[in-house]
DNA sequence: ACTTGGCACTCTCGGATATAGACTGCTAAC
DNA sequence: GTTAGCAGTCTATATCCGAGAGTGCCAAGT
C-alpha cells in the first residue's frame, strides 16, 4: 500500500527542482518541461529522471500541466513554499534604493499626500504591476491647532491642523449661530488642553471632559467640547492611492477582457481593496496573498505583496503591489519592503 | 468628363438613405448591405437601386466598406453630415429628465464636488460609455470669509470660504512670523473690504490697492493684501471627474488591448483630456468630436460629446461623454445637453 | 433616364482536416 | 536510482472547403 506523498518527504534535489521551474516559469511564462528544466539545472541529471521528480510535485499539487503534453507550471501551493521556503530575501541593490530614496525625498515642498502618490507611482513604475498605498490614519497624527469660523445657517466651519502640514475641515451643524468671539473663545481653550496632543488621545480626553463640563455647567465648554468631538469623528473615509493599473493590461495571463473588467471594477469600489489592505495593518512584515488567498474572486489570478508603513513605530498605513500571479516575487518583495522602510522615514521627515 | 462629385448634389433620397444606414448601423454594428438597407427604408426601392445611391456615397467619402464583399459602414465625413445635417435634436424623454433631475437634487447635503460626481456617474450610466465633468472654476465664486492660521517658522494658512460650502486652503510662506492678532486684523480688513465679491473682482481690486498702500505705508495692510494675492492665486490644478471608464471595455470596436491601453493611459494622464474640454469652454451649446476630429490619435476611434454649463449665465465647466465613434448620437446629445442644463441649475441652488 | 432583376465574382467566416512540435509516461536496460 | 528510447497525447498552426453575404455590372423594362 502505498504510502501519502507529503510535502514533508520532499528531499532537497526536489526542493531546489522545484525553485528551479518556479523561476524559470516566472522568466518566461512558458509552461516547464522536463528537456528546459535539465538544461536549466545544469545537465546534471537527465530529463528522464527530472519527469520522475516531477510526477511527484505534481502528486502534491506543487505544479500542475495545463493538458497532457505540455510541461508543468506552478499551482498556488508551489508558489506559497517557494516564497515561504526557497527564497531567501536578499536586500535591494543599491542602485534601486537609491531611486527609491530620490524620488521621496528629493523633491521638494511636497504635502504628504503627494508623498504617498509618488510611493504609489514609485512601486507602479519599479514593477510594472498596479501599486497601492493606502492613506495613513490620521488617528495617531498630533493636533497642531484648531479653528472654528462662523458660517451663516446655524453652522460652522471647523478646520484641524494636523502635523502643521496637512488641514482637513469640515462644516459642522449645531443649534444656534456663535458670534466670532465665541468660537474663538472655544478653539483657546481646546488648543490649550488638546495642542500636541494625537487625535485618539485627544477623542479620549473629549469624552471624559464632556461629562465633567457638562456637571459644572459651563455651556459655551460643552458646546466647544461637541463641536471638536464631531470635527474630529474617525469616521473619514479612508482612501488609497493608485498608480499603474493600466500596467495590469500588459498582462496575457489577465488578458481576456472579462477578467480584466471586473478587476478594473474592483478598482473602480475600491472598497473590497481597502478591506485586503486593511487586513495586513496587523501584520508585521511583507505579507503576500498568492492567487485565490486573498479571498477576493476578481484576485484569482493576481498576487498581491504588501507591507505596512510605520511612523515612529505606530502602523500607520499599508503599501503593496498587485500584478498577476506570475511575478517575481523575489524582486518585488525587496522593492515593496524598501518602499515601506522609506516612505515611514520620509513622512517622519516631514512631520 | 464626368464632374467631380460633391456633397451638394446629394439628393434627398440619397441624404434619407444615409440617415437609414447611420441608424441601421448604429444600433446594430453590423455593415449593412443593400438588402437590409432596402428593407429598412421600407420596400419602396429595390435593393439594386439602393446599391447605386450607395455607390455614390462611397465616391463621397461618406460610407465605406470593410472589404470587397461586405456591407457599408459610415466614415467620419458620414457622421459628421448625419449629426450636422440629419438629426433633428430632439428633447429627452420626460423619464430619464426626471432621472436625471431626482440624481442631481434629491440628494440631501452635498458638496458641489459631489455634485460633480453624481454627474459623472449620471453620464456614464445613462450612456453605457465614459462621462466626465471638469470641475468649475472658481474664478467666478463669491468669497464668503477669508481667515488666516499662524502656524510655525514663518508659515500662515491661509483658508477661503467660498459660496458658504467650499473650503479651499493653503500655506502661505511669508517672512516673518505673525502673532494671532495681526492675522486676524488682516483677515478682518480683507474680509469687510472684498465679502461677498467673487474672485476675479478680488484679484483686481487686491492688485490696485497694493499700491496705494504702499504709498501710505501701511505695513501690515500691504502684507494682508500680499498674503491674499498669494491665496486667491488661480493658477490652481484644474481637475476633472471622471466615471464609467470600464463601460468602454464592452465595446468589440476598442477591444484590441493596445488601442484600450492608451485610452486608459490617456484617462491616468489627463491633461491631454482636459485640453480638449477646455477647448470646449468656448463654444455654445453641445459639441461634437467625431473620431479623428479630437487631434488626438488615442481618440481616433471614439467621439467626443460636450457641452458647457453655465451658473447665472457664466460658464464654469465643460461635461460630457466619450465612446465608440459609432455611438446613438440622438440620444447621447439630448442627455448631455440635460444634464449640463441641470447641473448649471443644481450648482445655482446650492450656492 | 431611372429603375430593376439577374448573374458572375469576391471576400469573410466557420468548421474540418492535416501536420509539426512539444511533452509525458512507461519500459527495459544500465 | 538513473537513463535512453519509444509510443501516445495534446496543442497550435496552416490549409482547405463550402456557405453566406454583398457588390458591380449588364441588359431589359418603364
Amino acid at each position: 500500500m502505498p504510502q501519502p506523498v507529503r510535502q514533508e518527504d520532499l528531499d532537497p534535489r526536489a526542493l531546489s527542482l522545484l525553485k528551479a521551474l518556479v523561476e524559470q516559469y516566472i522568466r518566461d511564462g512558458q509552461p516547464v518541461g522536463s528537456r528546459t528544466l535539465a538544461r536549466a539545472f545544469g545537465m546534471s541529471l537527465s530529463a528522464a529522471t527530472i519527469r520522475n521528480v516531477m510526477s511527484d510535485l505534481d502528486d502534491l499539487g506543487l505544479v500542475r500541466s495545463p493538458h497532457t503534453s505540455a510541461g508543468r507550471v506552478p499551482t498556488v501551493q508551489g508558489y506559497r513554499l517557494f516564497v515561504d521556503r526557497l527564497l531567501k530575501p536578499q536586500p535591494l541593490g543599491n542602485q534601486e534604493t537609491e531611486e527609491i530614496k530620490q524620488q521621496l525625498f528629493a523633491q521638494s515642498s511636497h504635502s504628504s499626500q503627494d508623498l504617498l502618490e509618488s510611493a504609489s507611482q514609485l512601486l507602479s513604475s519599479l514593477t510594472q504591476m498596479a501599486g497601492v498605498v493606502t492613506v495613513p490614519r490620521r488617528d495617531y497624527a498630533a493636533l497642531r491647532q484648531i479653528e472654528f469660523l462662523p458660517l451663516s445657517g446655524g453652522r460652522v466651519l471647523a478646520i484641524l491642523v494636523v502635523n502643521e502640514r496637512e488641514v482637513q475641515n469640515r462644516i459642522l451643524h449645531t443649534h444656534r449661530d456663535y458670534s466670532s468671539s465665541e468660537l474663538q473663545e472655544a478653539a483657546n481653550y481646546l488648543n490649550s488642553m488638546f495642542g500636541g496632543r494625537n487625535l485618539v488621545s485627544v477623542r479620549e480626553a473629549l469624552l471624559r471632559d464632556m461629562l465633567n463640563a457638562r456637571q459644572s455647567m459651563d455651556q459655551l465648554m460643552v458646546e466647544a467640547l461637541g463641536m471638536a468631538e464631531q470635527a474630529i469623528d474617525p469616521n473619514q473615509k479612508k482612501d488609497y492611492v493608485l498608480a499603474g493599473e493600466t500596467n495590469l493590461m500588459g498582462f496575457q495571463e489577465l488578458s481576456r477582457v472579462e477578467t480584466l473588467k471586473a478587476l478594473f471594477e474592483a478598482f473602480e469600489r475600491k472598497r473590497d481593496l481597502l478591506r485586503l489592505f486593511d487586513n495586513c495593518l496587523g501584520a508585521e512584515g511583507v505579507q503576500i496573498f498568492i492567487g485565490e488567498e486573498s479571498g477576493y474572486t476578481v484576485l484569482d489570478d493576481c498576487s498581491v505583496v504588501s507591507a505596512p508603513y510605520t511612523v515612529n513605530g505606530q502602523v500607520v498605513g499599508v503599501l503593496g503591489v498587485i500584478g498577476p500571479t506570475r511575478m517575481d516575487y523575489d524582486r518585488v518583495i525587496s522593492i515593496v519592503d524598501t518602499t515601506a522602510r522609506l516612505l515611514g522615514a520620509a513622512l517622519k521627515e516631514r512631520n
